[in-house]
DNA sequence: ACTCATTGTTCGTTTTTCCGATCACTGTGT
DNA sequence: ACACAGTGATCGGAAAAACGAACAATGAGT
């Protein structure tokens, strides 16, 4: 195919439809010569003559009528593809007000707004970092991320964020040295290897669940650091308890540079909820994020450093 | 729109479709910077972003999986009636054999068969002038055109060429010197100004009708020509009767610069038949041929010149 | 018959697109 | 942890397309 065989359809049909090259270039707001010679080359690739023309005149060939014919539906659809593309565009405008965790931020909804931002560029965002019970009634704010949902009127929550499954790795030789952690509270007679958020300030607690519930332990770390690797390289040092994302974790103990343990008390990373209000008229940049949201795939081994 | 948003669809579908740049170059036979700077170029023009993308991936966003799902039948579509076009252009082809009047051609085949080769370049035509009956079972022509309908076991005839009525004129001074002709036959006393074929080689007969059948007259003429403008031109300095298209004396007629004659007694050019074998198995291009046949409107005013 | 408005076409110049080579980044496999 | 294969992006030069101006031809109106 040539380079531009799907453009120089679109002038044919429009040739065709107009039934003179003039007045299709006015149209497509071309030139005239510029119409002429490109229905030439088009001829030329193809090998068949779609017009005949004299001076004054145009009229489709039976070969031209046939193409025509098949041609005009499509293009149709894709003008009108275009059309309601525009439309979209323009709708989907104006500012997204969003109340989300410290800790969302890093975890995954930088990324995710990054996303929306990319693919909504006529949407201003607002995101306020805070941890405290929202009012969407009357705080102007469009949704609430939040660990829990809102039980609030006329208030409706979708997950949002990746589900993580985590693990508590230790090198054997530690375990040896050591002994094995029985039950949770165990791990605060360890050596621990933390994962902090940012530049440390805030560690990430370790969540357990058992028979009544969940509940988290926060060891006093002997190591820290903001990348779970340098944590899985640590840990593969003997160097202490990790707690970390169970599949960046796999290979280590495919290998048995790593053993797992805890692993039946282990509560996997709770899914955060995005919380927002289902008005009638609900703006398209929210439902435009609500259909982000649903439809995101988070990538595997998400990056939280 | 742009210069190429047709185009950029296609390059557009194609990256969706194959999930990469590289792997829509390949198949559209493109440089993968080709690939890549059309859907920039066409992103920026739409004020949209239609992938979101990575160093090492990429994925539609949501306005972009919109517009695909729009897109892809239409494009779709294209392509079929692009496959359509080639298979057809390849299976028109051969020599399309005919036999027609020497009068044909320069009347209406000529023309005909002109906008058939421009239509199907990949078809040889051979037309053999010839008067005789002709077996269309045994002579290898394909059809053959004729005044009459061939009567033949399997044969078929559409009209063809095209149908005019004729008229006979004369200025009123030289009716006034001369007479006003009451029957056919007296036109043979009269100054006539005749239509010639070709060099003059060959004039045309006049053709008239009564209650039982068509018959002509060949009058000896003062003036010819291969004109018909020509032959008004004359009539109107009133040099004689003439027999022309009653399309083209109508503006004279209107004016009174000449006077009808003998209108009721004229017989309407008669249509030429298109005799064709009707066989299970048609010829591609006999079957195009008879296509363009049967859709082809005749000029208004045709110029036999 | 003649004039004129309008058509499609041509061609030299300008503008845009395509491409090869290279780069920065990333995910996979070891 | 590291090397490497493969990705999308960049950029200067080459190639192709678009255009303005002018041309030849034609049909309508007088």
């Amino acid at each position: 195919m040539s380079r531009n065989s799907f453009g120089d359809i679109r002038v044919f049909v429009e040739v065709a439809r107009r039934g003179g090259f003039r007045a299709a270039a006015e149209h497509l707001q071309q030139a005239p010569a510029t119409v002429s010679e490109a229905i030439q080359r088009f001829e030329d690739q193809l090998g068949v003559r779609l017009f005949e023309r004299s001076t004054r005149s145009v009229a489709l060939t039976p070969i031209g009528e046939q193409f025509y014919a098949r041609s005009l539906p499509a293009v149709s659809d894709i003008e009108g593809a275009l059309s309601a593309l525009d439309e979209e565009k323009d709708e989907v405008s104006g500012t997204l007000r969003l109340s989300a965790p410290y800790s969302a931020g890093p975890f995954f909804l930088d990324d995710l707004l990054a996303r929306f931002a990319i693919a909504y560029p006529s949407v201003a965002i607002e995101v306020i970092y805070d941890d405290r019970k929202v009012d969407l009634l009357t705080s102007g704010i469009d949704a609430a991320i939040r660990s829990q949902t809102l039980m609030a009127p006329d208030t409706h929550a979708v997950p949002v964020g990746p589900e993580l499954k985590m693990a508590i790795v230790a090198a054997r030789g530690y375990l040896d040295t050591r002994g094995t952690p029985q039950h949770p509270h165990d791990v605060l007679d360890h050596d621990t290897i933390c994962y902090a958020f940012g530049r440390g300030d805030r560690l990430a607690p370790w969540g357990f669940t058992r028979a009544n519930g969940a509940f988290v332990v926060q060891p006093k770390p002997r190591l820290i650091a903001n990348d779970m690797r340098s944590l899985l390289h640590y840990a593969a040092q003997g160097l202490g308890l990790a707690y970390v994302y169970a599949e960046i974790a796999a290979p280590y103990i495919a290998k048995n540079d790593l053993v797992e343990v805890l692993g039946s008390h282990l509560a996997p990373m709770p899914r955060y909820s995005l919380n927002y209000q289902s008005k009638r008229h609900m703006t398209r940049r929210l439902r435009a994020f609500l259909d982000l949201v649903k439809n995101v795939s988070y990538s595997s081994g998400t990056n939280v450093s």
